[in-house]
DNA sequence: TATATTTGCAACCGATTGGTTTCTTAATTA
DNA sequence: TAATTAAGAAACCAATCGGTTGCAAATATA
């Protein structure tokens, strides 16, 4: 059972759940009136997202608040870092263009 | 069939794929020598990364070359967005407290 | 204490996934 | 022209997925 964070936000209903906890703490049953799914389906994704600590719980009474886990979301970004590198280097190129074309017609103007 | 990106980036594979081909257009035949498995499985995935536009191909001959659709990429690092608002929210606060802090030690060595 | 509420877990189910092998088509080369 | 090479499509398979229902444990309330 490899859990990692890329295979956590694949489904749809779980990408919600990150959503909708991100900012504030949520029991299951909270979570669940949310989605058109049981409050056990719910449960199962939550237990997915704590098995790769994308999520963390605290135990109030009889409920158990969710919380979003928002470090472990810089891993997404972290591997986003190589792509991003990619198409700011083509922004860079295709701005010099643009300076270039400017500068043309700049000289065509005179 | 329903193609997403997540879906599409859940794969290891994939996102081996996806990093390789991302500087260089490559074939099927090149892009199978670097995992361990065989050219229809890398021709499957291949399929799905075309199906969600992560991925165009290039006809020359009869060799088809593969390259990442950089752009498509963004859409990940857009709904990033919405959690790098509160991860870069919490660092600002712990800055003002950091500063705070130094502040206080100012007063208590006058 | 008896009842209600909150939750997780196990068992089951149909659909999907990632992989393989086999086959066909098209382009290149001997 | 015949043989080789590159690639996609189809059929199949075991494993996993996301969902359900039913149940047990723990806490709160009447």
């Amino acid at each position: 059972m490899r859990r990692d964070i890329f295979q956590a936000i694949s489904d749809p209903t779980r990408r919600g759940i990150i959503t909708l906890i991100a900012m504030q703490a949520m029991t299951p049953n909270a979570i669940a009136e949310n989605f058109n799914t049981t409050r056990q389906a719910v449960s199962k994704h939550l237990r997915i997202l704590t098995e790769c600590e994308l999520v963390k719980q605290e135990q109030q009474g009889r409920e158990i608040f969710y919380s979003l886990e928002i470090e472990k979301m810089k891993e997404i970004d972290k591997w986003l870092t190589q792509f991003r590198e990619i198409w700011e280097a083509r922004f860079n190129q295709l701005d010099k263009v643009l300076s270039t074309m400017s500068a043309d017609r700049q000289v065509i103007k005179k």
